[in-house]
RNA sequence: GGAGGGGUACCAAAGCGGUCAAAUGGGGCGGGCUGUAAACCCGUUGACUUCGGUCUUCGAAAGUUCGAAUCUUUCCCCCUCCA
């Protein structure tokens, strides 16, 4: 009888990839496990990329087993090389204890739990990494890593045959990698290393280490790479990342991400990234043909996951009278602006790029040439407007920039 | 350390003394069609502008020249082969 948390996974397409997925479930069936995840620390925030390994967290919760959250303070000052063509900038460590506070929020959010057993845990390898001394670690664990092997793993091809070069100190990562785990299995007896497709190799590793030095067996297991029907892959836009964390990525901002899903996209996102039953999804499906409402549901729910029903529904709301009704409403993004300047007269295009809406005035003038720039609905193609306080409906006045990015200028 | 090749805008890649704010493709942005989707079509893609222009940009600095992304020198970085 195959283990509920293991199905789940299965069935939701979390996984890709498992050392040895028949025992796991056994040993899932006979007890509460630990399992955890590392994440690089290299930015203030994660993106959507790394969120179908949060929802595994999630599910392991949601079966009984408890979450590691690893955020790598140790490992980021190296950078992982999988997956990447170019040595990524080094950080200090500041900013990297920056980061890992502002990651550590989401994750705050997204596991929280009032049951004891699955409270989620919170391990930083910079504290155990930073105390290695060298001529012991290669003696200890560097031993039982052999270069031939090494060399075969796609975080060194790829980079070796793309002719892009990789420093030793990168080259380094995967043994760290596969010490925390060692470390993990050690100081929390945690058997399970979870992590995307391209951490196979590195997870890998880790469990051989552990059967080498402990004779004890760990498993491992990878979420797929999810590539949009457009091919390009999640989480990495040109117009920037979806962060999670709230003050770079706002919950409107969010729930409007799901709710633009490419339609091929849609089922399959409402079994990765909603915690709705797969029965439950089947049924909607039956039942509900026009698409977009899916897709409202699908943001609502992804939307509520990370920040909480109360955001979810009012970015629902928001959305329903900024397009459904045409209207204004009263969550967009407002900028405030004090009666006398505006009773001295302010020149539109200051306003919308002191605060921000666009990059430059240049920027401005181009999406005006093209019928993009719209005040209170109206077309605005005059770059010299200037707003006074006629042009405001009862002290307010919305800005549409294209048809999805609306913004309100308030008086106050 | 030696020999050779190379660093151009968000990315890839052309240009190799003036006509270069820099071809082309991708991406982005805006418009059209639609459903806040996809596909397709059109426009746009350094900044500032009194819309005449002005200013900054082709790894960095210095130089040659009336004029440099293009030529010279030095430096930095990357790649390949040899050691």
């Amino acid at each position: 009888m195959k283990n509920k948390f293991i199905l789940e996974m299965q069935s939701r397409g979390y996984l890709n990839q498992c050392t040895d997925l028949e025992k796991l479930s056994e040993i899932c069936n006979k007890k509460s496990i630990s399992g955890y995840i590392g994440f690089d620390c290299t930015a203030s925030s994660l993106h959507v990329g790394s969120l179908l390994q949060i929802m595994i967290l999630k599910l392991m919760q949601k079966h009984g087993h408890q979450p590691i959250v690893l955020l790598g303070g140790g490992t980021t000052m190296i950078g992982d090389p999988s997956g990447k063509d170019v040595t990524r900038k080094i950080l200090d460590q500041k900013e990297i204890k920056k980061n890992i506070q502002s990651i550590k929020k989401v994750f705050i959010k997204i596991l929280k739990t009032s049951d004891k057993k699955t409270k989620p845990i919170f391990v930083d390898n910079a504290n155990w990494l930073t105390k290695l001394n060298y001529i012991d670690f290669l003696r200890n664990i560097g031993s039982h890593f052999t270069l031939n092997k090494m060399l075969t793993f796609d975080s060194v091809k790829l980079r070796l045959e793309r002719e892009q070069s990789l420093s030793y100190m990168e080259f380094n990562y995967m043994i760290l990698q596969a010490y925390d785990f060692l470390k993990l299995f050690e100081k929390k007896n945690c058997v399970l290393q979870i992590g995307g497709s391209d951490q196979w190799g590195n997870i890998v590793n880790g469990v051989e280490l552990i059967r080498r030095k402990l004779q004890k067996e760990s498993f491992g297991l990878t979420t797929p790479l999810i590539t949009l029907a457009s091919g390009a892959k999640m989480g990495k836009t040109e117009k920037g990342a979806i962060w999670l964390n709230e003050n770079l990525f706002s919950p409107y901002d969010y729930w409007q991400f799901w709710r633009n899903t490419d339609d091929r996209d849609v089922k399959r996102f409402l079994y990765f990234f909603t915690e709705i039953s797969q029965s439950e999804i089947e049924h909607l499906y039956e039942k509900e043909k026009n698409i977009n409402k899916l897709k409202i549901i699908l943001a609502s729910e992804a939307t509520k996951i990370l920040h909480g029903e109360i955001a979810s529904k009012k970015a629902e709301q928001t959305a329903r009278e900024t397009f459904k009704e045409k209207g204004l409403s009263s969550n967009l993004p407002e900028i405030k602006i004090k009666l006398n300047n505006i009773e001295k007269g302010i020149k539109l295009i200051d306003l919308l790029t002191d605060n921000k809406i666009f990059p430059s005035k240049s920027e401005i003038r181009r999406v005006m040439a093209n019928n993009g720039l719209k005040i209170n609905d109206v077309l605005m193609n005059d770059d010299k407007k200037i707003l006074r306080p006629n042009d405001f409906k009862e002290k307010v006045l919305k800005v549409s920039y294209g048809k999805k990015k609306h913004y309100v200028i308030k008086i106050i």
